[in-house]
DNA sequence: AACTGATTATAAGATTAACTGATTATAAGC
DNA sequence: GCTTATAATCAGTTAATCTTATAATCAGTT
């Protein structure tokens, strides 16, 4: 075993902290400004919706590493809570497109000043340049990783 | 809405997925060579277990993040497998250490051979001087919210 | 020495978030 | 038209964690 061959065993451990770490600073801000009713597994679909408008669940689903059937479960939940609805896909009738409610537009306006808040937590302790580029890194192994076909 | 404010929202994201991404590659390595058994949630136990030796559960579980409670199953699960044992603390007759057996002690030299091949595969990615550092701030990250008492 | 409050281990059961397998409807290629 | 693939969805299962509660022990105080 060489130098800091023990600090790299961490990695694992590091990584499941810090995205847990960043889960609950996030709860903690929609919290405080009121917003309740919305867990971690909801909110990656918010971010992916918000980005590509209607969509379908297998399309949202993959997105967010998960399958179909999981999915579904997360959309009746924003669908009881109406933040999303479903209409028939004009061009594939097995498909249904998911889209936001004005209530659940509203919301992604509150999740993305959250995530920046807990962006600005972590840009005092780290500096601004230092996490962007942390994030540029991690977003580079995920991205790696998908054309491989893992 | 700033330049890229869009990239940051995928903060959480990217931190979960590659969480998830780590431990995927590292059961496959596992399994490769053939190690069965324990799962993602074992490995952290194991880690924090080799480097302190006998420990309390409850020091476990503080190490993991989950409660003493949620630990207990774990180490059930890893008696079971003849991996760690059991045995009175001399000092508090409350508590009990928890030790690894001649067993778990092999498989600590599997779990580790398995991480450092996956650091591998990241810094075939990133090389390893970026991904050193990435992983080194994520560490200020964490370790900097311990300190606040979060 | 007895009293009180904190700590350790632990059991039992609830909850959460994902999974696998199977079914139905539609689509697309031959 | 038949076959294979895809989309949604139902039902049941597994995994990892939580909450609540109990018993033993410890440590400080009276």
């Amino acid at each position: 075993m060489h130098k800091d061959s023990q600090s790299r065993q961490e990695i694992g451990q590091t990584l499941m902290l810090m995205a847990r770490d960043f889960q609950q600073r996030l709860d903690s801000d929609m919290h405080q400004r009121g917003v309740e009713g919305i867990g971690s597994r909801h909110r990656a679909i918010f971010l992916f919706l918000g980005r590509n408008g209607p969509s379908r669940a297998v399309d949202l689903a993959e997105a967010a590493g998960i399958r179909p059937q999981s999915m579904m479960k997360i959309v009746h939940e924003l669908e009881s809570l109406e933040l999303v609805e479903r209409s028939e896909d004009p061009n594939d009738s097995r498909a249904k497109l998911i889209q936001f409610t004005a209530q659940g537009r509203q919301l992604i306006v509150e999740l993305s000043h959250s995530t920046e808040t807990v962006w600005q937590q972590y840009a005092d302790i780290l500096g601004d340049r230092e996490l962007e580029n942390t994030f540029k890194h991690l977003n580079t192994l995920l991205h790696a990783g998908e054309k491989n076909g893992e």
